[in-house]
DNA sequence: GCATTATTGCAGCGATCGTTGCGTTGACGC
DNA sequence: GCGTCAACGCAACGATCGCTGCAATAATGC
């Protein structure tokens, strides 16, 4: 995990029916073509959305705008992204991969608390939180891909400290306690959440999981 | 709080510069004129925004298409709400006010438990989702209308216990434990979260409150 | 280097959006 | 009841959107 192919070698959304995973290998065959300009106008059109995004009121974000200001013609635009959806949902995904290393201090606790302040850290930026409404707000469950590669790397903190002997809370039980509080005040509040807060979040999951042994529980939902 | 004046009678966006209160009493004076007719309209379209929100793939929710929904002509919409995202601010605090009665079952943890299984359930509903979804979208910060209601219906049930002489937290550490984690899973993942594990929200902050004494600490944020 | 072809640019079109001016309706105070 | 004026309907307009022909470009395999 968050180690998939690069920004620049992938396309977004191929309407050929084919098999990605056969794109991405390097003999590709003759088919696809991900070369230079491709990817030279795709990562253009994928900072022109968050630009965008970032300094305009949202909701006057359209195909023509976003191809201007990336200097590439509304049609290249209209062609490759099926619809704006797709699209913010493609730039979500993109930018939320490999943007943040995951932690490894050593102790699950220590992992989460530099992990949930990194975190808290990137909601903060109006960028961000400008691509995570968009990207709601669009119908193609673009919502997913904001969170998908955080809930990875969650994972991937929880499985480590399992093997290291320790007894974790399922991912769906981390989930709750950390990512949905960060992302909720970031939504919904003005309070951004300092650090402390976030802090105070990790803690609390570790100390329930050690105090009560539900980790082995198999958990509702 | 839960008990302010009536759908049909509120004005949304009202340009003029008039204090708010005094249009909502009776002698309202000379100005304003929130009679039957303007607040069929109002309804009407706020019906429409619901409607049109609910089956149609979102994004192509235009002020033309709501207009002809609720049977209205376009310029009456344009002229009532200054924008796309105002209207769906006032679609999202209007239907989220007086739609949900504060339990009051005698004790916090019955209270919590009754009202997290209602908001779970009223997360259910795909209108709801996707009317907050459009509202986040907006850049008019329509995503505090979606949640201030219950933020307030969450403040009474504790003040309620308050007065009843017991330990409660903040409503920030109460929104954090229960609304954060069930407007999370709404609008990210895929699993609305069940009865159980709604309860087993309610009850981990009713628990960990009666552990620690962390209710009198000033707390963070 | 050269042929192939995926990808982009260009011009132009229908459709729809958002706005404005003006006449009409109907809610409110008397 | 009647007058007043806010609120709505109507028609028309410019602007922009979203799409589709066809030509030009450049990435890929040989």
């Amino acid at each position: 995990m968050a180690t998939r192919a690069a920004d620049t070698t992938r396309s977004d959304a191929d309407p050929r029916p084919e098999t990605d995973t056969t794109l991405r290998t390097a003999h590709a065959g003759p088919r696809a073509r991900p070369g230079g300009r491709s990817a030279r106008v795709r990562t253009a059109v994928h900072r022109a959305v968050i630009e965008l995004l970032a300094d305009a009121p949202a909701e006057q974000l359209t195909m023509p705008a976003i191809a201007a200001r990336a200097g590439v013609h509304p049609t290249t635009v209209y062609r490759r992204w099926a619809s704006l959806g797709d699209l913010l949902a493609a730039v979500a995904e993109s930018r939320f991969t490999d943007d943040l290393v995951v932690p490894d201090t050593g102790s699950l606790r220590g992992d989460l608390r530099r992990w949930v302040t990194d975190v808290a850290t990137d909601l903060t930026d109006p960028e961000t939180l400008a691509i995570i409404r968009a990207a709601l707000g669009s119908s193609t469950g673009g919502g997913c891909a904001c969170i998908v590669e955080r809930r990875t790397q969650l994972g991937a903190m929880l499985d480590r400290e399992r093997d290291r002997g320790g007894v974790v809370p399922t991912v769906d039980r981390a989930a709750d306690v950390l990512m949905a509080p960060l992302y909720f005040r970031a939504l919904f509040t003005d309070q951004p959440g300092d650090a402390d807060w976030a802090h105070d979040l990790a803690d609390s999951l570790v100390d329930h999981c050690a105090t009560t042994a539900v980790a082995t529980r198999p958990s509702s939902a």
